[in-house]
DNA sequence: TCCCCTCTTTGCGCAAGCGCAAATAAGTAC
DNA sequence: GTACTTATTTGCGCTTGCGCAAAGAGGGGA
């Protein structure tokens, strides 16, 4: 089953590209489908292939010589991952890549993307575009680790979440779906610490908590405390 | 006072430079000098120029809304920083650019770079190199601090310190000059903090500790901790 | 419908590290 | 040398949030 090359276009690094260029880079990529949980890559893999999600969901993660777990960010459809590897050669992968649900991406070679860069200047800078879009994301949240308290982060976390991948419901409320541990991992706290400040939440009618599943009653409200009000909790 | 041109291929983004361009480089920076505790630009304002230090020494932070400090980088004589706002036209710094000491820098328009970049793959090649070391570098640091304990980071930006700029005595020790407060930015915690870690570490006969100054003395001992060893506190 | 698996909640005790405050040390300027 | 400024140490109490353990809830498959 192949892809119409002229939909990569939807990726932001090739939005600038020929369709000649479109077609040569499906030419030279492979379709790659795996089911949930399985992984595209791991960290430490010589990163011979660049990805672009076509379908599903995904995750880049890290983790720590004892198992622990951050996740860096979350991967929907025609973003592109593993590009790190790209600008040296013989590079390895800086993260892992594990799709949260059945997901297919079309893998490209490195090598083909930093040939394709020589001679076609708007690759390499739209490519670091996304990088430093990439920078400053992880500059933020690591200033927000480092100085915030874990009600605040997991504030915004979910604001992340809302952006990338939240549903509105007919009044107005933001659907959100993933577990405890999801969002402990992406805003550097427990599953139970999450899971606490959600109940809190829920006391105070800002949000409904459910399994794998929160609705966000009062996102302004939530907004707030991203941004350092008065916590609700006390 | 100018600078001779061919100096500037030392800056890594510039290492494949022609001699020609350099010269157009110099002929469109102007050169900035500033004391100790000033700034080259603040977190948010208008990325006009972006900057090349010269001599001396900066930091590149960010601070939150209350004030709190996180250090993201210290910049060496050679390295190019304020670099992000290059690849968006009315970009702004996401960080503050603070010298350490009396330091100058050469001050390019960010429209220049963009420009030459145009018809030079080189260098956004190069530039892109730059970047994806900063994005795995905070990559690992966001990794660090949400699952490390505080021990254990203050060890590894010691390390990381010691790397940029630490100086052999004759005896194999490496010295190092910070206050306890730049230490706690660089690894996420306090000035208390890192004072009692080092006093201890001093206890232990690791290192020695000064006023802005700290000698280690067994940087073997110190790696092991970074690494995850049992700590030799307790 | 029942079972099983996974996710979630929450009580409880505890460890890590924060941050004030006060004392001390080390430079610097005069 | 003296006064002043800035960095550092450390006692102390306390907050935050961790993490075990056990119970509860939800959903899917047979």
């Amino acid at each position: 089953m192949a892809i119409d090359p002229l939909q990569l276009r939807r990726v932001s690094v090739f939005q600038n590209a020929t369709d000649d260029d479109l077609k040569l880079f499906t030419q030279n990529s492979v379709e790659r489908s795996i089911e949930e949980g399985e992984f595209f890559f791991f960290q430490g893999d010589s990163a011979v292939y660049f990805y672009v999600l076509i379908s599903g969901r995904a995750k880049l993660m890290q983790m720590n010589s004892a198992g622990q777990q951050v996740n860096l960010r979350t991967i929907n459809e025609w973003q592109m991952f593993g590009a790190l590897g790209v600008v040296r050669e013989n590079a390895t992968y800086p993260a892992t890549a594990q799709a949260l649900e059945h997901s297919t991406a079309l893998a490209i070679k490195s090598d083909f993307l930093r040939e394709m860069m020589q001679t076609r200047p708007y690759l390499s800078f739209d490519l670091m575009k996304l990088m430093t879009g990439y920078i400053q994301e992880m500059q933020e949240r690591y200033r927000e680790l480092a100085t915030e308290k874990v009600e605040r982060r997991i504030a915004h976390a979910m604001l992340r979440l809302a952006s990338q991948m939240g549903t509105k419901t007919i009044n107005g409320d933001i659907e959100l779906s993933f577990t405890r541990q999801d969002l402990a991992e992406m805003s550097g706290t427990t599953l139970y610490t999450v899971s606490r400040v959600l109940s809190e939440w829920e006391k105070q009618g800002l949000v409904e908590a459910g399994r794998e599943r929160v609705l966000i009653r009062r996102p302004h409200e939530l907004v707030r405390i991203s941004e350092g009000g008065e916590s609700i909790i006390g």
